[in-house]
DNA sequence: AACTCGGGGTC
DNA sequence: GACCCAGAGTT
């Protein structure tokens, strides 16, 4: 119980005289921007959400701005942030805000808690930083921090870790200067207390368990292991009349409601060479006369959880192939340059 | 409870 | 190559 206490006010005497990270939403008080940089940042570095929330706040001052934005416009803007199911609840829940709540920003934590996107740590996120509300945040960060303080060797991705390291969490909570120690946790976490952490300059040292039981390396524990899939992508930039043919993502799979070209997926290496191309496009699409074909060489792109590796194909055709019924379109470089791609296509096509 | 969802930095 | 990042939704 002592520790805790100890815990705590040594985190906050950290934060106010040591702490010099610096950050646009930090101190922000509107819900709309601290919601936006709170999604922005989930499962992503601060200096990689950085210039997005700067273009979000930019594009959409206020969250009936947003609302009102057409969904390719909000994708687009989110190109190349990763986890693209976060821009859209973005926009489900602005506009849930916007006309179930009149564009006001709920400010009880089960309304937050209930909106699309929001879970367990954003919810705490804006009503502690903007209603100074005493709910504990609980990230990556804060786990790393608890247990290796603590000492606790319990799997922070287990269902009793989670419930454990809340409850500590919330514990060790200054009710009444939430939004500091919220601050001041996340903060420590991401420049001292880090995966490979500065412990000869850590203030916390003395009464840290991990440091003084020489365990900083074997917490926090993980449960779960990373399984790779290897994916072969080969996409196929079908032109035509000045036009490329590009369709949208709809299945339950990586880069849902963004858009590809042509693309045909195997489970090996294809190897593609000028007669194997040939010879595909005319049992597969019919095509039997083209223009120009060029193969570009492969490429990779690396996921948590996928390794993608695939070719780019450039096929200028003589006539309008049946795509097999496919749902596509067929667009000008212009109108393709609205459209939010893949990072692993958007690479390649500048 | 286990899976799935990106892209990039660090070691 | 392994791990992690201001996590959340789905199955």
């Amino acid at each position: 119980m002592k520790n805790k206490k100890l815990f705590r006010n040594l985190l906050l005497k950290w934060h106010r005289e040591k702490n010099k990270r610096v950050m646009p939403w930090k101190g922000e008080k509107d819900p709309y921007k601290v919601w936006l940089s709170e999604i922005i940042l989930q499962q992503t570095r601060v200096e990689q959400g950085w210039s997005y929330y700067e273009k979000f706040i930019q594009a959409y001052p206020s969250i009936t701005h947003l609302a009102k934005a057409k969904d390719e416009e909000v994708f687009k803007l989110w190109e190349g942030l990763g986890y693209y199911s976060r821009c859209k609840n973005l926009l489900h829940t602005a506009r849930t805000i916007n006309e179930k709540y009149s564009g006001n920003f709920p400010s009880d934590y089960n309304t937050i808690l209930s909106l699309k996107g929001i879970g367990a740590y954003t919810a705490s996120a804006i009503v502690s930083f903007c209603f100074d509300l005493p709910y504990a945040v609980v990230d990556g960060n804060v786990l790393r921090v608890l247990s290796r303080y603590f000492g606790i060797d319990l799997p922070t991705d287990s269902t009793e870790g989670k419930k454990i390291f809340t409850q500590l969490a919330q514990e060790c909570l200054d009710k009444d200067q939430p939004a500091a120690y919220n601050q001041s946790i996340m903060d420590f976490g991401a420049t001292i207390c880090k995966p490979a952490p500065l412990c000869n300059v850590c203030c916390l040292n003395k009464t840290c368990i991990a440091f003084n039981k020489n365990k900083i390396d074997l917490l926090p524990v993980k449960q779960k292991m990373i399984i790779k899939k290897e994916r072969w992508f080969s996409y196929f930039i079908f032109s035509f009349g000045g036009k490329k043919f590009v369709e949208q993502r709809t299945a339950k799979d990586i880069w849902q409601n963004l858009y590809e070209f042509y693309l045909e997926e195997t489970t090996a290496n294809p190897e593609w060479n000028f007669e194997k191309i040939k010879e595909w496009l005319c049992k597969k699409l019919n095509i039997t006369s083209t223009r120009n074909i060029n193969i570009f060489p492969a490429r990779k792109q690396l996921l948590t959880h996928q390794t993608i590796q695939g070719y780019f194909v450039c096929v200028e055709l003589n006539s309008e192939p049946d795509l097999n019924s496919k749902t596509g379109l067929w667009l000008s470089d212009a109108e393709i340059n609205t459209l939010a791609f893949p990072r692993f296509i958007h690479q390649f096509n500048g």
